[in-house]
Order: C-alpha cells, then structure tokens, then sequence
DNA sequence: TCAGTTTGCCAACACTTGTTGGCCAACGCC
DNA sequence: GGCGTTGGCCAACAAGTGTTGGCAAACTGA
C-alpha cells in the first residue's frame, strides 16, 4: 500500500510556463514537523509505541491534524521511511576500495539522522516496515554489487552478505548501543568492517 | 528489575535427603504452555504486539492466569528471555578454526528454536530487552573473544565486532528475510562468514 | 467587503490493552 | 467423609489507542 501524495484538492494551475513546482502552502511547515516528529519518535520508540498523539504532541498540533494529513498512521509511516541511501554511483568507485567507502557512507547515514534508525527498528515489528526495507537493500544495494562483483549473478547473495555486515553494524551500534560497539572509532570501524565488506564484493565465491 | 521465580508459597520441604528438585506441581505443565506460547508470539510479533490475551489463547488458557504465574508481561518476557548461548568452551577450541565454529552454532540456535527471534524483536524496541542482549553477549561472548584474541584487553571491542556480524546475520536472515540472505545455503554462509568472524577475533588490530 | 477555502482544535467514538478480584471445581491430606 | 489448598475461568476496571465529525478562526481571491 503506497501512499501518494494526498493533499485536498488545490487549486488548478493556472496559466502554462514551468511547472511551479506544487505551490507552496501555509501548512507545508506543519506537514514538516509532523514528519520530523514522526521520524523522531517512529527512531526512538519503535512503530507502536510511537503514538499519533505523541507525534503531533512534539509538532506542537492537534492530533486529528495528522490524520487529515497522512490519512492514517500508516501512511503517516509510510511517508517517514521514503529513504534514499545516496549510495555513490557505482561506475565511478575504485573497484579495490569499495568496501572502505560503502562502510563510510553507512556511517555516515546512521548519524546524518535517525531515519535508518526509525526504519530498522519499525521494520523488526512491523511486517509492512520489513518489506519496505527488503525493497530498499533491493534496489538500492543490489547494483552497486553487480558492478563490484565478478559475476552479476551472485549479486543479490553478496549484496545480502554486505547488507547483513551493514545492518548489523547500525543494531549493535545505534539500536542497542553494546556500549563496546559505541566507544569503537569511526577509523578503526571502517579498518575492521572495509575489508570485510570488499571481500563480500569481490572476492571469488569460495 | 530481575524476575525472582515467583510461586506461591508451597508446602515446607518434608525430610532431608537429596534435594527434591523443586517439587513438581501440576500446573507446571500450564507454565510450560504458556512460556512456550510467549516465547512464540514474542518472536512473531515483538514485545507490543504480542498481547497477554492473545498468548494466552494460544495456551489455551486465561489471561489471568498468566498474571498469577508470571506476575505482569515484563515478568513473563524475562522469564522468556533466560538465554544461554551455550557457547563452545573456549579452552577446547581449535584456535584456528573459532570463527567458522561460532558461525555453524549460531546458525544452529537460530533456527533451533525462536528465542534468538524474540530477544532480537524485543530487544530492538524495549529498553529492558535491549539490556538483557547487552548482558547476554558481554557475559557470554566477550570471554570466547578474550581467550580467542592476541590481547585480551581488546576482547570487548572484538567480541563486538563479532556480535555486529553475528546479528546481522540473523537480522537480515531470520527476522527481515531478505530473500537473498534466506536463499543461501548453511555451507556458503560458513564459509561466507567464518573468516570475517575469525578476523575479527584473531588478527592484529588494523 | 464578502463568500469560500484552508488550518486548526475539541470532544467524542469504538476498541484494545494490562491487570484485578471474586467465584467455582478439582485435588490432597486428615 | 470433610476441609484447606490449588488451578482455573469470568467479568470487569481504568487507561490508552487510532480515528472521526463538527465547529471556529484565519486566510485568499474577487
């Protein structure tokens, strides 16, 4: 169940020239702060024990709001976890240090906000959650090992060992802060998972 | 908050003689039932949604009575999370071999029964859940590590790194099911796995 | 200025949750 | 047999949930 873009019913575009790129609302800074809220609470506490009324409680609104807005708690979720890994493009990595890099960028992203941090506890309770996730590491990691790999086909398998490195990495790290998980160095962390990572890549399948 | 196992009070120990294990009762078999029902739902659906009433039904019994056996949900979910890992012994291990050793066990535990499910589930969203995979994995793998590693100083962060790869192992495998990580086979996994858990472990530190 | 839309809040709904206390039948010992 | 103890169910509670409809204020375009 997608959900799309539901807004009420605005007000036709008027006249031609370039598209004016969704005219603005007042209540675009509300619909904000119920998504950061969203992504804040869904980070922290998980799919149901983030209620709406805490949500729109941290936004500052009425609850009802968030359903006018996102239709359902679903939806609301649903909008939270639209993640793009930004995941450099393939063609252009040092086929010998890919591995470093894609441990980088993970890090990078599990700290940029907590959206990887809603999205994976979320996805541990909620089956909707899972599979939105199972379609992220699809689509977004799988091409990244059919370029590294030596045979495209084993892609997917090498792509679900990084990932199994990767996610683990953020649960340990983020999720149930093992308090020797957290004190590692971002350095010693890409030192000991790079190679890992690279080997899953591109070494021969054993 | 520890759960002290909570009965009633039975009838004073008659005699002296060998300890008479606890003297059985007839309504441990409903204990049994009720364990084995939680832990199954914990492991489905994760400390929220799996409600009293709805394991319960699945004991075949009333929500009440797992109030009186196990004194509130969070008394029943730390019964359910009394996990030995059962860790090889470190001092018979092949030093050469720990790592795909370790994989092969958790593999086995995994798919043995669901507590690994439900630790995993609930851990992630409850903060009392979170603790206890904390405790489990410093009490019972850090001393594989300090024994395994060249400086025993470093067994913390290493047995860390072990539990990141460990995890994400089950994470992306039994919990998310990302297809690709469920298609693999036991054997590809091992070897897959095994050599990053031993490096962790036994390489000099980066 | 004034009608129509948009933004927001309030109060309530139907429902589910963990938890409690009372009641009844079966058991076990004298 | 009789009687206290145990095992079990039923009905209810207070609290909290997602969700809905109505109504007032603020804005917008003519």
């Amino acid at each position: 169940m997608r959900f799309e873009e539901q807004r009420e019913p605005g007000p036709e575009r008027r006249g031609s020239g370039p598209v004016p790129a969704a005219a603005p609302r007042r209540s675009d800074a509300t619909r904000g702060a119920i998504l950061a809220a969203a992504r804040e609470r869904f980070a922290a506490d998980g799919y149901e024990r983030a209620t709406i009324r805490a949500i729109a409680r941290e936004a500052h609104i009425d609850p009802s709001m968030v359903m006018r807005y996102y239709g359902s708690k679903e939806g609301l979720f649903a909008a939270v976890l639209d993640v793009d890994l930004r995941l450099p493009d393939p063609e252009a990595l040092d086929r010998g240090d890919v591995g470093r890099v894609l441990v980088g960028h993970f890090l990078d992203l599990w700290e940029e906000n907590e959206v990887l941090t809603a999205m994976l506890r979320v996805g541990v309770t909620n089956a909707a959650g899972a599979e939105r996730m199972q379609g992220i590491f699809r689509d977004q990691l799988t091409p990244v090992a059919r370029l590294a790999c030596p045979d495209p086909e084993q892609a997917p398998a090498r792509a679900a060992l990084c990932a199994s490195q990767l996610l683990g990495l953020g649960l340990t790290r983020y999720v149930l802060r093992l308090p020797p998980a957290v004190a590692l160095h971002r350095d010693e962390i890409v030192a000991w998972l790079g190679p890992t990572v690279q080997r899953y890549l591109t070494a021969p399948h054993p």
